[in-house]
RNA sequence: GGGGGCGUGGUGAAGUCAGGAGUUCACGCCGGCCUGUCAAGCCGGAGGUCGCGGGUUCAAAUCCCGUCGUCCCCGCCA
């Protein structure tokens, strides 16, 4: 059966007089009794289609979202009743002919979007989700999105390889999510966390250029813009530097935002050193769209009396301060910031606020000099009615907690500016709370001086790099390791001995010893970049399955239960408090309406 | 592991602070009317264990305790 040799979205006024036959869902039902106006919508749009009941008496039956199909004849509407909303709107289908293909129960939720229907709702009934413009345009600017990433790097010559995604397990970062081996009882793989050693591995094997869309899996607590699982664009190339990556993934996100919005960028994107947008914005990532810097008043403060700021620079820290301009705020909204500033690991957070005549009130006034006071609104530019705020502390500290400010009370404008970003010279290792020494990005990342990483690791820089969009982190890359002597070097540095390095990763340092190339590449986020590109507030919104905070997929109910059969042949025995906690029907999950969701007669 | 917001007919919201009969609004749903509508309109109707459990009270959607779900955030995310 011939279902359709036309779209609804597409019928013009060029078809006028046209018999046509189109199949969608009936969007919306007018019933006027002697006629019916049925909104068709399909992929590609929506065209309105009118009925003589008389002539089709199944018409009076439509229900909302019945997939239909209709045969009938394109006419130009009667004068004065065109819609002028509708690129089809001048038209008409007058049917001869209509076949309900699949009826349609009462929805759970209306598909208009005057409201915002509950996520969890939304995501229990996804495929009528993605009926709305709102999942169904989404959906569509990923495609558009990967198109345009596959296409830029096809024409530059790049191989698209799989590589596997049940792997050895190399726990160090995120938590991998594990999967046991029944022909290895009591083994696991492991999904990857990312294609990192295997692309590198197919840089040594000489392919040269490689990308490939890439599942991804971290165990790690979900936020607005992070999964369980998601997906990136994982390029790598030999004989690259940095300059070749930054260049490539530059032509691939211009190629993307010209397909998705239209719009072109300039490129080569502005960079920063990691350095200066610690220093300047109090972020690794940050939000160029407005300004609002952080200055430095150490100095300022060198010989102060006032012992909060003397201490924290005798100590080796910095005094630093952030104008963040004209606030309404009470006293005790000030003093919120401060607990807020604790919170965050601060000592504690100095406020003042610029008056009329040019003075400043401050609950530490008292303490500092005319000088001090007349400095500080200098530096930061403050005028009267600005609000002043700083920290003295530690350098990572001051930084931190006045990003995090500066984010908040800085007003970046809408989601049509976009603001790409390079941060480079990221530190190799950075320093845990315990004073532990972890990869910055990952242990096979290429320092800028071998030698000087081993004298000073803690101060050490890397050839990795973030690209950053809006203030969000869209991906990060680097220069590889690619001698075995200075991978063994970086696994010494971060504490593993010689046994376990070769145990986890002995098979990828072999295969440095063969001739590898010297290699670099990136990675992009593309739910990332998609939902910003988009305007969308978290990735869910252009992930089509989404799982919720707690990783359960409200729709099929997974994570669930399996047959005991099931774990034997795994040989996996469940502990039995877990057990029965699965009996008694705890973390069952999901509380989304269940049965007929509509009541009525 | 921690902090915060939310949970009221199918959907969205008001009611909760300050306890007094499941009250209200919009949409949807069901039935009827209607030959130019397009968020159609008009008339009529059905539909709720106020997430769940316990407590306080003469009386709980409302106050208290616990719990579940969900969202945002901190930790975590090499």
């Amino acid at each position: 059966m011939k279902y359709r040799d036309t779209h609804a979205g597409d019928v013009r006024a060029a078809d006028v007089g046209r018999t046509v036959l189109m199949a969608g869902w009936t969007a919306r039902i007018r019933d006027q009794g002697g006629v019916v106006f049925v909104d068709l919508r399909d992929a590609s749009g929506v065209v309105q289609v009118v009925i003589d009941p008389e002539v089709v008496p199944e018409a009076v039956a439509l229900k909302r979202e019945f997939c239909v199909s209709v045969r009938g004849e394109v006419a130009r509407r009667p004068a004065g009743s065109e819609n002028f909303e509708l690129p089809t709107g001048d038209v008409e289908v007058v049917v001869s002919e209509l076949t309900v293909l699949s009826p349609s129960r009462a929805l759970p939720f209306q598909l208009d979007e005057r409201t915002d229907v509950d996520e969890l709702v939304r995501l229990k009934y996804r495929y009528l989700d993605m009926r709305r413009p709102r999942v169904a345009a989404n959906i569509r600017a990923r495609s558009v999105a990967v198109a345009a990433m596959r296409r830029t790097l096809h024409e530059a010559g790049f191989l698209e390889i799989e590589t596997p995604t049940l792997i050895k397990s190399t726990p160090e970062g995120a938590r991998d999510v594990l999967v046991p081996s029944r022909l290895q009882l009591g083994d696991f793989y492991a999904l990857p966390q990312s294609p990192q050693l295997f692309k590198q591995l197919l840089m040594v094997g000489g392919v040269e250029r490689y990308f490939q869309i890439a599942r991804c899996y971290r165990d790690e607590d979900f936020r607005a813009d992070r999964q369980l699982e998601f997906t990136q664009l994982d390029v790598e190339g030999s004989f690259w530097d940095q300059e070749d990556v930054l260049a490539t993934i530059e032509s691939v996100v211009v190629a993307v935002v010209q397909d998705v919005r239209g719009v072109g960028l300039a490129a080569p994107f502005p960079r920063l050193t990691y350095r200066e947008a610690m220093d300047r914005y109090g972020t690794d990532k940050p939000d160029l769209r407005f300004g609002m810097e952080i200055a430095d008043l150490t100095a300022l403060f060198a010989d102060t009396g006032f012992k909060a700021f003397s201490g924290a620079i005798a100590g080796g820290g910095v005094v630093r301060g952030l104008n963040i301009g004209r606030q309404d705020m009470s006293r005790s909204g000030l003093d919120a910031l401060v607990d807020d500033a604790k919170a965050a690991g601060a000592g504690g957070l100095v406020w003042m606020v610029v008056e009329d005549d040019g003075g400043v009130r401050s609950p530490v006034a008292k303490f500092l000099s005319a000088e001090e006071l007349e400095g500080v609104t200098t530096t930061l530019s403050a005028s009267p009615g600005d609000h002043v705020l700083i920290v003295a502390d530690r350098s990572r500290v001051a930084a931190e907690v006045l990003g995090r400010f500066r984010v908040r009370f800085g007003s970046p404008p809408g989601h049509d500016e976009l603001n790409f970003l390079w941060v480079v010279d990221f530190p190799v290792f950075e320093e845990t709370t315990t004073g532990e020494l972890v990869a910055a990005h990952h242990p096979f990342t290429a320092p800028v001086d071998v030698e000087e990483m081993g004298i000073s690791p803690a101060t050490a820089i890397s050839r990795a790099y973030d690209l950053v969009l809006n203030g969000a982190e869209l991906g990060s890359g680097s220069v590889r390791i690619h001698d075995a002597a200075t991978q063994r070097k970086v696994f010494e540095i971060l504490g593993i001995n010689p046994e376990e390095a070769e145990r986890r990763f002995g098979w990828f340092v072999e295969a440095l010893g063969y001739g590898t190339p010297p290699h670099a590449g990136f990675a992009i986020g593309i739910a990332r970049l998609v939902s910003i590109l988009q305007g969308e507030p978290n990735i869910r919104e252009v992930i089509p399955f989404p799982k919720t905070q707690t990783g359960v997929d409200p729709l099929t109910g997974s994570p669930s239960p399996v047959e005991d059969h099931q774990l034997a042949e795994l040989g996996i025995d469940l502990l039995p408090e877990v057990r029965a906690a699965r009996l008694a029907g705890e973390h069952t999950g999901g509380s989304a309406p269940e049965g007929d969701p509509q009541g009525g007669a």
